[in-house]
DNA sequence: CTCTGTGAATATATTCACAGCC
DNA sequence: GGCTGTGAATATATTCACAGAG
């Protein structure tokens, strides 16, 4: 696997944050800064907790991980908590973004607000396609695959997207990797083969479906509504299509 | 939190896999699938999760949960394996699928091909922005938020997809509980506040990208390149920007 | 007194290693 | 002999419950 890398080499000093945590430290952000803009300077656990979803002492321990930046008897000072979060998540930093594949979804993605709003600037786009190559999309001309290497070294990039079809997803993949990409987020629903120093996130919208198909199923098996593996469905045709 | 839900009520007979086995179900099943499509009729548990990208022992460990479906000293008969994952999770049904939301990520999505080949069809679209509403999307014409009770029972829709903006999100999201729903895909960045029995799975594209920041900071310290919290980047405005 | 930070207890998940069936 | 299925061992994550700072 190259989701979930733990990657603490020998000689390491700091003190490594679960996997769990890391994957929650968004939501805090998130939960943190939509406190500061409602005008909130100091939040308890328990209320940051119920803002994030999650329990509080899941969040103290999570937080615990970071340092003790909370004040017994009061709780944390938010505009500070945002500030140990994010340079924790290592958002000081500008991270330059690609997008490779230029399809509905990449199209989605590029003009996606929700990027730019953290940190994250998509500074290039990438496609085969000759009819979209040379196109303006979202304020960004798009570039052929044919270019890669000098595109992602030109704009600097440090995180690469991957948008494109089931198809080529393992041969482009080899390409950013060959050019240097070691982060890259997989919206194939592909498996990809890359070497244990290269992270990649998968967002598999298929699979989400099947998860939660698989507890509704569950539900209706468990009320005793219908049987597993019953259709419990007419295969009736779509109403509404074209 | 409300993603997460082993949900078993006292009766229960079925022996409740886990959480972390059911979402790579779906994994398996494509990679499976995959190899059908190549002509292989029997792979071997090495193979599988090879392809699957998980440890040999993983992959049987999660499929001894689904019951004994291999053959000792030969390893697994494909499509029994596809039937039988798919079974479990419940894709002999055919999920009905609504759309709520209609902008750039809710049009990729309707016009996206993944998720009708597994069995989910999108059968609704819903916004609320009147310049949409009636419009034809991916062979669907768009419903008025209005009406989206009526349009949820009318055309029997088992799962929602949540892609409006974060502002209207918990509205929405309220709106749909109401109406019935109980599996929801939130493509927002909100915590949705939901009952105990309504099941919520979050895809939030930005954590991903902090995620992916995450790791890649620590790599960058780790090799001494910088320190944590310095930005590394000269802040250099966007080169290709309109 | 209130609320954080954290050890100790529990629950979940992964990995190992091998007994047992083909 | 080869490979699955699974207990036992380990690792990770969550929850509890409380000592101790403010």
């Amino acid at each position: 696997m190259s989701t979930h890398r733990p990657h603490r080499l020998p000689g390491d000093a700091r003190p490594a944050i679960p996997e769990a945590t890391v994957a929650r430290l968004p939501v805090y952000l998130r939960a943190l800064t939509l406190q500061a803009e409602a005008g909130v300077a100091t939040i308890s656990s328990e209320e940051l907790a119920a803002a994030a979803g999650v329990g509080s002492a899941k969040l103290r321990k999570d937080l615990s991980h970071l340092g003790s930046y909370g004040t017994r008897g009061v709780g944390y000072e938010v505009d500070y908590l945002i500030y140990q979060i994010s340079r924790e998540l290592g958002l000081s930093q500008d991270w330059r973004v690609a997008i490779v594949g230029v399809g509905n979804l990449g199209r989605a993605l590029a003009a996606y607000g929700g990027f730019a709003s953290r940190g994250f600037r998509v500074v290039a786009l990438i496609d085969s396609h000759p009819d979209l190559v040379g196109a303006r999309v979202a304020g960004l001309r798009v570039a052929s695959a044919d270019d890669l290497e000098q595109v992602l070294a030109g704009a600097d990039v440090h995180i690469a997207v991957l948008a494109v079809p089931a198809e080529s997803a393992q041969q482009v993949c080899d390409r950013l990797v060959g050019a240097g990409m070691s982060s890259l987020l997989n919206f194939t629903p592909c498996v990809l083969d890359v070497p244990d120093d290269v992270m990649v996130r998968k967002v598999d919208l298929s699979s989400e479906l099947q998860i939660l198909a698989f507890h509704q199923q569950r539900r209706a098996v468990q009320e005793g509504v219908i049987s597993p593996g019953d259709t419990g469905d007419e295969p009736e045709p779509l109403a509404e299509a074209l």
